[in-house]
DNA sequence: AGACACCCTGAAGTTACTATAGGGTCAAGG
DNA sequence: CCTTGACCCTATAGTAACTTCAGGGTGTCT
């Protein structure tokens, strides 16, 4: 019966860890299952699958369980407007965008950087850790 | 006189907080003071303005402090070979690779998934909750 | 003497988990 | 019946690189 998994079961059909499982109820951003009355065990059912999966695949978009948490409680009331989850998407993506040019940039300093050095001498001649003393900084 | 230096003005040389130093120290990343015998404040000079530069430049090239410990490591002992200096650059710039192209990938996940949603139809409707309600994973 | 800027320490909070300690439950095999 | 192994439970600490906070001392100006 998919109506009462248990913990380890949940974590194969989601491909979470179990103690991750833990840790989002600990979070609330799963709902707490039902115990079983004798051994206190968790007992999930298809719900937990698919509220789980969809927590993955937002993780897996690099979303914040925070943002998530406000996703899955648009998505449990639908008579509300949706431009809340466009706009946290655009907010995202913009965030990923910033990040994406932060990286580019670095990585050309770091190419530069890494010219000033071809190979085996002392490291009191190293143009990298030269480099890295000169005065100016590097920051954005 | 440049030679003794307080904290704060440490700070405001180096862009550093006050409390980052502190946790620098603490960290056996910057080499702690001198402390002045009646008040215990920390003493600064002028090599501890380029130590710390040195590492807020490493920083902003996103080094961990564990990268930037070996380097300090390696410019204080300078008889030595520098590849290893030239190898953790290496390690860094394919680091950074690896990073660069999973941001990318998922960059376009979120456009196509933001593509789903143009606007104020309820959320019950909406083309991006249905998409992350669907159940293939978006995991790499 | 009071106010304000500065200094000190030690501990807790941040994010999203992972790991560890210490223990209960359950089914199968000897 | 007892043990072994797989599974479950809780609570706590550790990760990275800081930031924030609580609680208190110091130095100078008015």
């Amino acid at each position: 019966m998919s109506n009462s998994i248990k913990i380890g079961e949940l974590a194969k059909q989601t491909g979470c860890s179990v103690e991750t499982i833990r840790f989002y109820e600990k979070e609330e951003i799963l709902t707490p299952p039902q115990r079983s009355a004798e051994n206190n065990y968790r007992i999930y059912n298809r719900n937990h699958v698919e509220q789980l999966l969809f927590i993955r695949r937002c993780r897996s978009l690099d979303m914040s369980l925070d943002e998530i948490k406000r996703l899955l409680h648009l998505r449990s009331t639908p008579q509300e407007d949706c431009t809340e989850v466009s706009d946290l998407l655009d907010t995202h993506i913009n965030q990923i965008d910033e990040h994406l040019s932060d990286l580019e940039h670095l990585k050309q300093q770091l190419e530069s950087l890494r010219q000033r050095c071809n190979g085996a001498h002392s490291a009191e001649q190293c143009g990298i850790l030269q480099e890295l003393n000169s005065t100016k900084t590097t920051d954005s």
